[in-house]
DNA sequence: ATTCTCAATGTTGTACACAACACCACGCCG
DNA sequence: CGGCGTGGTGTTGTGTACAACATTGAGAAT
């Protein structure tokens, strides 16, 4: 039998690949991150020889991901001049914004999936978690909370397609949204404590069974928080 | 790694194909349509190399539009073995249908755009069609007719997000559910007939500015195709 | 001073050779 | 006869050089 690859953690930036395919999960989930956390701001262009660079390979397992990355709508190569972190106009980003509205009520229809304790043990840990974000304010962990907070209401529904859909649009918008809540355009304290009243809603709905509850709460805050980004 | 942002989101948006992107997007919908009229049907392999030459390039283009197609969900490439069309379950069928159903209510309500005269002709002109094919019973114009019919649809809505998604999950289902109508396990000749009168009545409801109607027809009529290929 | 030309430069896109990998069929060995 | 290794063959994945393209800035013409 061939030798068995070794389970490298997140400990290791760079490293030997322990195969094609991870290596190439590992780039795609990497730089989906960056551009989500704003570690790559929309507008800012990506290096792909300096990419290829950092993980070890050469540009074309790079333009792979960056090309699947396009088609989720992350990033945009124009031949010449390089590839960019696609921005949203406020005009795109409402349409978006009307779509997983009604993306977030289908979670309670569509095969709704009673938690078991261990997600409910999750959630409760994601309020732990707000409690500490809201204290010392740290954008980036409120960043971080949000994603996590959305990836365990999507364990919510048994539907793959919903649960696909749903995370495109998710990740299309959200950073646009975090980036106008960073340059001061929206309060992030005010945010932070309708977060956490928004969780604490949601916690409630799923204790008694309520799915359907805890998705209106989520498609309330969902128009709700796309408003105040209007008024901002 | 990442530069300052050098707002080009809005450029790029506008900018109009070039030659190079012009090559890129044909061959794209180009395989992509085949694989929906089942010219490559569910399962079968795609040679990079005899479409390299089939469309004048070399294999790298062709893999840059295949890793495209996998992020849509249409195939599926393995190291060593080659690029095969996906095949859907009945499980996975059955939820992306559900999503469908629900879309097709949405264009009734997110951005409805009343059809201008030019839309309503070619309406008409899918009608005028509708009734060769059931002369003909021709399959392969039948799947053809579907599209179109699907792709006029889409134009009642101003909302981008919703048709990018129901487009993506139109694509995904609807060669599966046309593999199943040829193998016989779907009366064809039927299925023309209940096509042909869904296109009478959303035309119908088109006519008298009920877009929400159209939408509620469309949407009955997703949902019983669906249950006509399950007791198949 | 202004505008136009054009070459220099840096980027993405393409072609091609080769590596990595999976499958299979043949033949060796028990 | 059966199991197993092993090389052959064909495929996708990767590395690399080069082409195509867009931008920029200097310099000449007006």
């Amino acid at each position: 039998m061939a030798e068995n690859p070794m389970e490298y953690g997140e400990v290791i930036a760079t490293v030997i690949p322990a195969s094609a395919k991870a290596r190439y999960a590992r780039m795609h989930d990497a730089i989906r991150r960056r551009i989500c956390l704003l570690d790559y701001a929309p507008g800012s262009r990506l290096s792909e020889e300096a990419l290829a660079e950092e993980f070890g390979t050469s540009r074309t397992p790079v333009r792979r991901v960056l090309a699947r990355l396009e088609g989720a709508g992350l990033v945009k190569s124009v031949h010449g001049v390089g590839t960019f972190v696609t921005d949203a106009n406020i005009h795109e980003l409402q349409q978006v914004y009307e779509m997983r509205v009604e993306l977030a009520e289908l979670v309670g229809r569509l095969r709704p999936k009673q938690p078991d304790e261990a997600l409910m043990a999750e959630f409760h840990a994601l309020a732990a978690r707000s409690k500490d974000v809201i204290r010392y304010s740290d954008p980036r962990a409120f960043m971080e909370l949000d994603m996590d907070f959305f990836q365990a209401l999507m364990k919510l529904t048994g539907n793959e397609a919903l649960k696909e859909i749903s995370e495109l649009l998710y990740f299309r918008t959200k950073r646009i949204w975090i980036k106008a809540a960073l340059s001061a355009e929206i309060d992030l304290c005010e945010e932070l404590q309708i977060f956490d009243r928004e969780l604490r809603d949601v916690i409630a709905a799923l204790e008694i069974g309520d799915l359907a509850a805890a998705a209106s709460i989520r498609k309330a805050h969902i128009s709700m928080s796309f408003n105040r980004f209007l008024q901002a």
